[in-house]
DNA sequence: GACATTAACGAACGATCGTTCTATAAATGC
DNA sequence: GCATTTATAGAACGATCGTTCGTTAATGTC
């Protein structure tokens, strides 16, 4: 890795955290900088606009996500395993990841959810794959005979990610210590709901 | 009404729906002097720091979600009636209120929820007292015989808020026309796991 | 209708924003 | 080790930010 993408990567580190708190819209030039001891315009060079960084800030995300959440999972076996595996990163990615204010992403969704442009179209593709995800995990749990065939996959997705979403906002802003073990909960129950019933009397 | 509080609260309306799209944290004197076809200054004078009017955008929106979502809500009977209601409100109070650009509490609780100060204890109020709000309507629902006894209503209104989040998100990132619907049938799924069995064979 | 009060304006402030340009320093390829 | 490309710095730009100040216009009161 040449000098260039080796400052790159360190840049995107900083920004990376500090969208975490302050947003991805709320990213300054002036402050990533100072944190990292460059000039603004050597520092700008890498990027070529502020929105170029913003994207590349929102890719980094992305890819991070992959890798600490989705990754790890399929290594489960195919059916509510994996599933399992899933909610159980997703809920502590924002450790896992470097993210000390929170999850970037769901924080972007929120915050340019009505701004068209390139960061919308960014975050919108990577919520779809997500959740394009998210169904084909479930539908291989149907298949591997853990779900009932009657399960809609598009519903049990639509509701993990609210399950998910709750649970990032009662930890972060409600300072509820019981929120992991809530949405644990909440995901037992709709497990519970299409599971297959093996052992009925 | 004097004059000065009819354009504060003219300036307050701008504010409000503006902030649905920009957030509430992304509000600009300049913009919204232009908007309202006032001198910046004459604008400022009202609220005395930027800070102020975005306390005060936030305290409306706590007040106009009380008035659309709640208050209306509260007029069927107590139970599960009560509880759909609320449901169905909340979940088009984007439409009641003038809110182009989606709900502006969710979006400051996301933009807020790691940046300490008053915007983020005002937000955080309002969320505790929402909570509140739904768990003892639960709790009344319990009361009233249409839920089982060991109904945790903590839980319920936890999951009722992901139902609303992730419906949100739905909706106006991903253009999921069947966002309402699958709200709607996750909330019937979490009442009948809790619902008193009334004519069991 | 004169007077006190309040609302609104216009100009300017210092700070910061993203961005551009030119020049120097460092890294790279031969 | 030299030449060339690439990375970084520094200064400056125009724009916008929130805010302050002094003045004028409008409102409310007796």
């Amino acid at each position: 890795m040449g000098k260039g993408e080796q400052t790159r990567q360190a840049i995107l580190d900083e920004a990376f955290s500090l969208a975490s708190c302050v947003g991805v819209g709320g990213l300054s030039i002036g402050i990533l900088a100072e944190r990292t001891k460059m000039s603004k315009s050597g520092l700008f060079a890498h990027f070529g606009s502020k929105e170029e960084l913003q994207l590349a800030v929102l890719r980094e995300a992305q890819q991070r996500f992959a890798e600490v959440v989705l990754r790890p999972a399929f290594r489960q076996p195919r059916g509510v395993a994996r599933l399992r595996a899933i909610v159980l990163n997703w809920l502590d990615w924002t450790r896992e990841a470097n993210l000390p204010g929170g999850c970037v992403i769901n924080a972007a969704a929120a915050e340019f959810d009505d701004q068209p442009g390139p960061l919308r179209d960014e975050v919108r593709r990577g919520l779809i794959a997500l959740r394009r995800t998210l169904v084909d995990t479930v539908a291989k749990a149907v298949e591997a005979g853990d779900l009932r065939p009657d399960t809609d996959p598009e519903q049990f997705a639509f509701e993990l990610e609210g399950i998910y979403q709750v649970a990032q906002q009662s930890r972060r802003l409600l300072n509820d210590p019981d929120a992991d073990r809530r949405a644990l909960f909440a995901f037992d129950r709709l497990v519970r709901d299409y599971a297959v019933e093996r052992d009925k009397e």
